[in-house]
Formats: C-alpha cells, sequence, structure tokens
DNA sequence: ATTTGCATCCCCCAAATGAGGTATTTCCTG
DNA sequence: CAGGAAATACCTCATTTGGGGGATGCAAAT
C-alpha cells in the first residue's frame, strides 16, 4: 500500500482527494491537512508517509517550503505539487525545492491517482506542457548569451574569479603583470564594469565563466 | 502525416526504424541517414521534417552536434535522441543541445513510435529514470550549499559583486564604510578567500548570491 | 553569569588595483 | 595592401582594497 498525505486549504476539493484515496486500494490516506504549519509534527509523529499531494497557495508555511522541510525530513519521500498555477516562476521554486512531480488541478481524477502512483514507481508524473517547461527552464539556465572578449581575456578573467592576483596571474600565464593590467582594462570595457568584482560577478551571471 | 528524418549508424537497426515508421500511416519517412555529415543539406534541400529521432555516436559529426545545427535551421523541428547512453554527461549534454525527448535503445517498436507522435503533440518523450535524472540534474544545477554568513554579510557580498565600491556600499546601507571593511574582512575570513573578486565567484558559484 | 556571534565604528599602512596614456608585433580580412 | 583586432609590454599616479590591530552595545545561547 502506498503510504499517501494531502496538504489542500480547499476543505471540498481537500475531500473529494479523501474520498479518490480512500477508493483505491493500493493507496492509503495518512492523513489530509489543510496546511503545512506542523507538517513537521505530522511526518515525524504520523504515519511516515511515502508519497506528499501539496498545494502551494496555503495560509502559513506554504507548499514550497513544505517541501523543503518533508524532503528534509524523510529524503525518500515523493512530493507532487498540485497546483492551479502554471507560472514558470512557481514551478522553478518548486523544482528547486525537490518537488518530484507537478500536476494541475484541471487533471482528471484518475490522473491523480496514477501520478500516485506513477512517482511511487519512480517515474515523474507532469503534464507535457509541464516537462516542456523544465526542459526550457533548463535550457535557460545554462544559456551561452555571448560575449565579445577574447579566448585570452575569458581565461583572464577566470583566473580573477578565482581571486587569483595579478602577479599570480602574470607567472601562471607567462605574461607580464603589465599586459595582466591591459587586458583586465579592455575586459572591464568591452563588459562595461568598473572593476574585478563586478566583472566576475556579470562573466558568472552570464556564464562567460564557470 | 508527421514528417520524420532518422539517423543512425547502425545498419540494420537503421532499417528497423525505418520498417517501423513506414508501417504507420500516421508516420512519414523522409529520410535516413547513416551520420549527420551533411544535416545540413538534407534538411535544407530535402523536405523538412517534423521530428528527428537521432543517435548520438556516429562517425563524423555525432548527435548532439546534429541536433545543435537541425534546430539552428528549424527551431520547430522535434528531436529525439535514440541511444544506449544512460550517463548524466551524455543525458545533459543532450538536454543543452535543444532535445526534446530522450528514448533509450532498449525500449519497444511500440513505444519508439509512440515517442514520435507523443513529441510531435508537445509532449517530452523520456524513460522515468531519464526524467528522473533531469529533474536531478536540474536541482544539482541549483544546490545551495550552506554558508555560515549572516543576512548583512550576505547583503555585502551581493553588493560588492555588483561592483559597488566601498563608499557606496556605506551609503547604501546607512553604515560606515569602516564598517562595510569589517564585514568584509569577517566575510573573506569565513569563506576562506583572499579578496573580494574570489569572494563573488565563490559566493556566486556556491550560489549564496545570485 | 559568562561566552559567543553580530553589527557597528575607528586608526594605520602597505599592497593591489584601475585609469590615463603609448607602442610593437602578429594575424586576419576586405 | 590597408585596416583592425588581439596580444604583448611599459609608465605614472591616484584611488581602492585588505590586513593588522582595538572597541562598544546587544541579543542569544550556554
Amino acid at each position: 500500500m502506498i503510504k499517501v498525505l494531502v496538504y489542500e486549504d480547499n476543505n471540498s476539493l481537500r475531500q473529494t482527494l479523501q474520498l479518490l484515496i480512500a477508493q483505491d486500494d493500493s493507496l492509503w490516506l495518512v492523513g489530509a491537512h489543510s496546511n503545512c504549519n506542523s507538517i513537521k509534527i505530522n511526518i515525524e509523529d504520523g504515519i511516515k508517509p511515502d508519497v506528499i499531494l501539496m498545494d502551494i497557495d496555503m495560509p502559513g508555511i506554504g507548499g514550497i517550503e513544505g517541501v523543503k522541510i518533508a524532503k528534509s525530513i524523510i529524503p525518500d519521500v515523493q512530493v507532487i505539487i498540485f497546483t492551479v498555477y502554471e507560472d514558470d516562476e512557481k514551478l522553478f521554486r518548486c523544482l528547486m525545492a525537490g518537488a518530484n512531480g507537478y500536476l494541475l488541478k484541471k487533471n482528471s481524477a484518475s490522473q491523480i491517482v496514477a501520478a500516485i502512483k506513477d512517482v511511487y514507481g519512480g517515474g515523474v508524473p507532469m503534464n507535457p506542457e509541464i516537462a516542456r517547461k523544465v526542459m526550457r527552464l533548463f535550457k535557460e539556465e545554462k544559456a551561452t548569451i555571448t560575449h565579445n572578449l577574447s579566448d585570452r581575456e575569458v581565461e583572464l578573467l577566470a583566473m580573477l574569479s578565482q581571486g587569483l592576483p595579478y602577479k599570480i596571474i602574470a607567472i601562471q600565464t607567462g605574461i607580464s603583470v603589465e599586459t595582466v593590467k591591459t587586458h583586465l582594462k579592455n575586459i572591464y570595457q568591452k563588459m562595461h564594469v568598473a572593476n574585478g568584482t563586478e566583472a566576475v560577478g556579470k562573466g558568472l551571471r552570464m556564464r562567460i565563466i564557470r
């Protein structure tokens, strides 16, 4: 039996979910709460859930925070986010928090039950449009923005980001300190930054360097 | 009809795929090649494919490079990687290149046909274990490592990464330049770094700051 | 009750940095 | 071949930075 814990603040929807889970012989509802405020106690003192169905918008501790707490107590617990939100921001934060699946409230009852079993079996239940968003977010995270720095300049910027002083950079690259300074001056100009810390900040954020 | 283009260097497997696609009335095989060396010509001069089934290991231009080329010519083309590789590195690079699905060669014939239709319909076909890997990679990319910096220190580090000199930081935060210096000294000690550029580098890489 | 961490401020001083220049060589492209 | 980027190097000088101290008030933890 898959032990399921539910967090959903809408009373009627929560009851629907309870019925839905109760109806299925392979699912065992170990709890259903309207917020995450006592999630720590729910999980630690109650029956350890295998799968958590989690709403995002709830009074007090929200679903995203709830995922983090749940995962910190039972790392193997599978969490399915169950929400109306389809925006990138929410999705992104849920994935960061460690969500294993992402269902939309427009999904049908049978899909919800299927998703619980799917995630328990190691699957990643989510709507195709959500899966596509994940892929897009993934790529965006790694999108390399074009820059006009030369290879040498990128190399020096990377060394700078390691905290190496000019002297050491000069020795490591086999050029003079003066040349290092010249390169950095050019880098700052090209990147429109005022100093090394800003260049490193911008360089890492733009993924010019890693 | 979904126009399908195949790249697969194993002759017998390629023929199997050809048969498989030919058998389905809603699929139209517009080409099948053993490498990507002439992918540009294949796509530009031949019939524009809707879906590309792409092997990774091929002589000459590999599948990953092939995805990039295909996507640059037809941004809307859907690419399904079809490979034996399950390792993170390959998977990661394929996703970066813009792959829309990721099938393993152990998948059944019917699953392959289903995946083609799925991806054409906006889905993201991949085995659950691959989907799980994607999620894990996603999280790893964003894993927040614990640090022992105070809120104030993080705040100053963030400002430093914007390239603001001590003076400005002092004004913006409403504290004296001397205090800014003290904070930064403490930050450098805690982070075990020697200077601002290294702190910013490490801070961004550790995702203490964004 | 004492310690510890945090935030705040100050002084001194050496070293590192960045901005202003100028200049040569090489290599590539129109 | 002329022009231009890239990489190299040097000079000067003001400003910024960072390390070494020392100090206070406060709140939380022990």
